[in-house]
This record gives C-alpha cells, sequence and structure tokens, in this order.
DNA sequence: GCCATTTAGTGGACACTGTCCACATTAGCG
DNA sequence: CGCTAATGTGGACAGTGTCCACTAAATGGC
C-alpha cells in the first residue's frame, strides 16, 4: 500500500450494479426513513447515500442537490397520508346519500388525519415541509380521482351535500374551515405547544375538534 | 506581517466593552432578525455572533449551544405574536358584557393571528418552532393576565359565556378547536399547501374560518 | 457484434456549520 | 491592590451540502 499506483488497483466491489431506477428509489426510501424518525431536518443527503451504500456525489445524478431529494420524500410521505386517509374511509360502511354513513366517513378523514400526525409525527411534518402545489383554485371534478387530503375532503362534503346533511348555502368554501381545523389541532398536539399534552387528554381534543366541525355542517 | 510575533501585537478593537447582558441581548435580537426573514432554520449561530461583532464561541458564555439561543428567539417572537393579539384586541371598544363587542374582541383575535402569519412569517413559524409549555393544564384565572395566544382566546371566550353569547354547555374546552382553526389557516396558507392562494382568496379563506368559528359558538 | 456516446458512480476538495479545548483579558469583589 | 470568576479569543475537529475532474459501465447506431 506503500507506493499508490494509478487506479484500477482494487475491483472495489461491484460498481453500477443496480437496476435501473434502484439508487434513486433507495435514496428516496431512506430518506423517508430518516424523515420518519426525526423530520425534514433529519433527511440528510449523505445520510442517505450511505445507507444506499453509494457515496455522497451519486445522489447529484438523480436529484439537483439535497432540496430536490427532500421535496421527492416529502411528497412521499403525503402519499403515505393520503392512503391512510383513503383506508379509512374505505373502511367505512353505507351506501352514498346516506346520511349517517356520509357523516362517518368525514369523521374518518379526521380521524385518520390526526392519527397519522400522532403516530407518524416526523412523517406528518415532512408532508408539509415543502409547496406541493394542492392545486387551490382546481375544483374536483366529481369522479373523487382526487386522492390529496383536500380532494378526498372534497368528496365527503360532496356527499354530505348530497345526503341534505350539509346545506347548499353553508357548503361553498367549507372545506377550508374543516381542514384548517383538523391541520391546526393536529400541528398544536404534534410539534407545536400542546405536544405533551397526555394521550387521554388527547383524544379528548381530538373529539372537540370533531364534534366542533359535525356542528358546523348544518 | 511577515514574523508573526507572540500576542498582544494589535489592539484589535476594545475587548469587553459591551453593558452587563448586551452580548446575550444583541445574541437574541440578532436570531429573531434572521428569524424574521428566514424562519427557524436561519438563526444559525455563528451568523448571530457575527451581526454582534463577536466571535462564534462568545455565544457558549450565554447559552449552553444553538439549541438554547433558538429557544430565546422562539420566546420572543412568540411575545411579538402575543403583542400583537393584545393590541389588536384592546383596539376593540366596548365595554364587558356587550355580545357585540365580545363577538368582536374574538374576532381581533382571529384577524391578528393571521395578519402575523402572514406579514411575518419567519416569526410566525419561529415561535412555534419549539415547545415552549403553553400550561396546558392550567386554566385562566380571570384576571386576564395571561398573554399567551391561548390565554388571551381564554379571556374572551370568558367574556362571549358571560355576555351569554356562548352557552355553558358548548364552552369547556371550545378554546382548541377555535385555536386549532385559526392555526390551521395560518400554517396552510404560510408555508403550508395553500401558501400561494393569491391575496384575494387568502383574505376570503380568512373570512370562512372565522365565520365557520363563529357559527360554532352558538 | 463492435465501438462511440451517454449515464452513473468515484475521489478529492471547499466553504460553512455547531461545538469543544486551552488561553487571555477584564470586572468585580475582598 | 490582588484574586477569582466571568467573558471573549484563537484554533481545532467532525459533519454537512456542493462543485470539479475522472472513470467505468450501459446503451444505441452501424
Amino acid at each position: 500500500m506503500t507506493t499508490s499506483r494509478s487506479a484500477a488497483d482494487t475491483p472495489q466491489a461491484e460498481r453500477r450494479r443496480r437496476p435501473r431506477g434502484a439508487v434513486r428509489d433507495g435514496l428516496v426510501a431512506a430518506g423517508l426513513e430518516l424523515a420518519r424518525t426525526g423530520g425534514p431536518d433529519a433527511v440528510v443527503l449523505r445520510e442517505a447515500t450511505r445507507m444506499v451504500g453509494v457515496v455522497p456525489n451519486a445522489a447529484y445524478r438523480h436529484f439537483t442537490g439535497r432540496d430536490e431529494l427532500l421535496a421527492a420524500v416529502c411528497t412521499a410521505a403525503m402519499d403515505e397520508l393520503a392512503a391512510r386517509m383513503a383506508a379509512g374511509v374505505g373502511r367505512v360502511r353505507g351506501k352514498h346519500g346516506d346520511a349517517a354513513a356520509a357523516r362517518r366517513r368525514l369523521r374518518a378523514i379526521g380521524i385518520e388525519y390526526l392519527n397519522f400526525a400522532r403516530e407518524e409525527p416526523g412523517l406528518f411534518a415532512t408532508a408539509f415541509a415543502l409547496p406541493q402545489r394542492h392545486a387551490y383554485g382546481a375544483p374536483d371534478d366529481g369522479t373523487g380521482r382526487d386522492r390529496t387530503p383536500l380532494g378526498q375532503l372534497r368528496t365527503v362534503l360532496h356527499e354530505l351535500a348530497d345526503a341534505g346533511v350539509l346545506h347548499r348555502q353553508r357548503r361553498d368554501g367549507i372545506e377550508y374551515p374543516i381542514w384548517a381545523a383538523v391541520h391546526g389541532l393536529a400541528v398544536l398536539a404534534g410539534q407545536g405547544p400542546l405536544r405533551d399534552v397526555p394521550d387521554a387528554a388527547r383524544h379528548r381534543l381530538d373529539e372537540l375538534t370533531l364534534g366542533f366541525i359535525d356542528g358546523g355542517l348544518a
């Protein structure tokens, strides 16, 4: 090892053995894991490359920099939240037009949102750590294809309106106060000033907020 | 400059000329300015010391580390929010017991909160960047001495109850859904997915949310 | 099927950060 | 006046994001 030859001395493991987008996907997965435990600040580029087993600079072949990696992780985190919400809503029985079922679906949306924030605080914070352009102006097209949190909320509100629970007058734009109330509680009780209220009290806060929302429909 | 003598060559400005707590206060002020433009992540210790005109390590005589400095900055930011809320509430005329005045005061609280979040996004984010123990369990003592956002909200709700606007039944714990709704909107429209809605639309979101809250009192 | 070109990973470097250590000076006290 | 604790300095280290030049592997045209 005294005389350092030009190069090509050691095989140094195999190079570029990974399939097509494996490194990129691996980096996002690693970043997601980091975010899960430490929030957005914990998704550090060098650590992610270390987990994937690649040199730091390799990341720059797939992302313009740390910010773009973080953006990908944020999107993934948001997708996980959306998937959970969709699963929760899907678990509620009752066909379209049933007022009670629609109410339960709205409640399920809120519950899933709050549970995700409580059980995965790192991912929740990460999901909202970057602007993903939630398409503010775009109203849902009625197909229910929009799987974003806002889209799912709109779908359920649509159903509530159809069932006659939510009156036309109140309906326009009501998704925002509702979203705000749930999101606000999630943030305050997650990373905010209410972060260390005991579990029982937190549950009561959830119920208070969901009740407040339910009362605001009529 | 060729021969570097041992030391004590140059007077290098005066050393320790600053009054008692000047450096500490200066660091917090500098950190607050950094937070104002870039949020909590922008309050970087070395930069703050640079602004104060002191070497980085000097900060460690006043804080155990960057986190403690940040904590002080967060408290300062929260104080600024609280002061603004108090000022806004104080500007509302009408004596205690007047239902309409109480309503306007509740509205003022929300408006000031949302305005602060919009006009000082960095400070707003910083105010909630650390757990300051908002004394969850401690109810206000009726003296109105609690100047925290939650305390001020409780005071106004107390007045609303006295004026008969808010019924006993609904009153218990209602500060949390209300706080959550306002805070959630502030976060969503500030750094969140709704960050780039045009000003007019944002104003409408404010009104929708405040209206939703007002409707939830009765 | 071979070779040129693009792609993807490596190695080394730089500036910047938070933090620790040993040292020097000053302030405030007796 | 002198001692001690408080406060600021200088230098160092590990860790980070990012840039550059280089190289090996995969890909596509012929």
